[in-house]
DNA sequence: CTTATATTTCGATATCTCTCGAAATGTCGT
DNA sequence: ACGACATTTCGAGAGATATCGAAATATAAG
């Protein structure tokens, strides 16, 4: 992950729609959702969700692939992680207390309780 | 942090100069770096800087202050650290061994020995 | 092979973003 | 108060992004 790459899916992420369909596809784990599921929870047309589903996949943040007529999206984990590692990776060069601070506020059983504000 | 706030976030973030800033302000640590400072490392106008640090500013992921002619910028880790937890507070919802997955590898040793891929 | 369904590609428009010079604001030294 | 320095605000132009209907592509069913 280069720095363009994450200006890449930083900007995939930095849009409403674009977000609520990657928080809903992580939500719905491995097996992903039909594009034109997508587009119906999102209400946008099909050629709208098409084209932010492109960018995400894009980005690296999706992957698609084909059954018959359908064609399913689901989050690239690979992708979020080597994002998520690139924004971190700068704060432990400097005070590793700092980003200790960051990394235990972001356990799974913190964030499952509620998010951070 | 809700939707809207995350989508401000990562929109100051998906931009080149601004995403170095924020990286370089981050390695600066507390004390921060001199308005002029940024122009200069980044080689742009001080016109240009300032928008950009007043959009990471709104964004909440820096802070500034000033000692006399000088105004200081500061990575606001207490903003990162709400985005971070926004972006993974889905994936434990599901199945939580991705999110164990996404958290183990982003450790402080992990990432100070060379980021993910 | 024709029709129906699912999705993408194309093209055009509206809107937002980035950039930078010029002017305004705030601060200090004299 | 004046001049110099640091930074921001303003205003305008260029470029990127979002949106959506219409047309094109791909797959399946009859």
């Amino acid at each position: 992950m280069d720095q363009d790459k994450a200006v890449a899916a930083l900007a995939a992420l930095a849009q409403d729609t674009r977000l609520s369909v990657f928080r809903l596809l992580v939500k719905a784990g491995p097996d992903g959702m039909i594009a034109g599921a997508l587009a119906e929870a999102m209400d946008v047309p099909p050629s709208t969700m098409s084209h932010h589903l492109a960018k995400l996949e894009q980005a690296g943040l999706a992957t698609s692939w084909r059954t018959s007529r359908l064609i399913h999206y689901a989050a690239d984990y690979a992708g979020m992680q080597a994002l998520l590692g690139f924004l971190m990776a700068d704060c432990c060069q400097g005070d590793p207390t700092l980003c200790a601070g960051l990394l235990s506020s972001i356990t799974c059983d913190a964030v499952s309780e509620g998010a951070p504000a």
